[in-house]
DNA sequence: TTAAATGCAAACCGTTTGCAGTGTA
DNA sequence: TACACTGCAAACGGTTTGCATTTAA
């Protein structure tokens, strides 16, 4: 039940569908013009957009759609496990596409940058610390924020992109 | 303005300053009523309290406190180093005096419940990591999210507290 | 005495939602 | 055609803030 006979405006300009729109197909979700662009923009991103951010750049592809329209999207793509939201501090959302892996981030509190590594390590790590709580684990946040190399001693760290409100 | 000259309410009921009280003092904090009063508050508290807690804790000890005032003392607190603050997801930033020592979390995603455990290996690891970036740890944030260990094989998970907005 | 802290209520800001209109399946 | 989706703007919930008043030092 994909293929229509009359392509959309935003198939014209992509018509093979993104990486994220086949994520969207596989989990029944009905495709409308704004889901499909904003699973272009999702699939096209490289680091952890914000829904402001989502927004805008969806907006430059195709005017029609709204901030309500991202946010509800986002949210049913979380549900769906498509995207994961984060939250690196600074008070809005991020978002992350799943099928990019499992892994972690660090953020460089002078610039906000984020960088995504993994740890095998870690990950054996963290399961025994559950695991020595009593506990199975079933999901977990690792966050390091850092500052590059260098750190010559400061009084005080100058501007921190750490946990805020 | 209520009484004038004589000890206030809260003086009367404690007599000796809370431990978070002489952190304020020796941080050089000004230690009004209120103040106290939430230092006693955090002094006793076992657990993560978030802010509309803390003022519900406040005003059973003495009314003379607003919200806005918990509010404005908690982020000063947390510039002082006093307490850190923490999200554990479910949109009310919570408080941990630092006084309790440098801990994570295992949080039981069936029942909400917040565990703290230490784990020098990590501590250990997460450096190694952030040295292996490229970058100096300034700071991090390690949450598990567990179920109590003999996990029968549920469908789906029943009830889940994990990051949420 | 005086700068700083407080209470109150309004302002903020990211996010959600009710409703009427639109579009997909 | 039906029902889900969208846009708009109003509502929300946690947090912050301006201003007049109180208070610690």
């Amino acid at each position: 039940m994909q293929s229509s006979d009359a392509p959309t405006r935003a198939d014209l300009d992509r018509p093979d569908p993104s990486r994220i729109e086949r994520l969207c197909v596989e989990r029944g979700l009905k495709m409308t013009g704004q889901r499909r662009l904003i699973a272009r923009v999702l699939s096209e991103a490289e680091d952890h957009p914000d829904v402001e951010e989502l927004y805008r750049r969806a907006v430059t592809l195709d005017a029609r759609i709204s901030v309500a329209t991202v946010y509800r999207t986002v949210r049913l793509l979380e549900e769906k496990g498509i995207v994961e939201r984060r939250d690196f501090g600074g008070g809005r959302a991020r978002y992350d596409p799943t099928d990019r892996g499992h892994h972690h981030h660090l953020i460089d509190v002078d610039t906000g940058r984020v960088l995504e590594f993994e740890d095998p390590e870690h990950e054996k790590l963290a399961q025994a610390i559950a695991r020595r709580l009593g506990f199975t684990l079933v999901g977990q946040r690792l966050e390091l924020f850092g500052r590059k190399a260098p750190a010559n001693p400061p009084p005080r760290p100058p501007r921190a992109a750490k946990p805020r409100s």
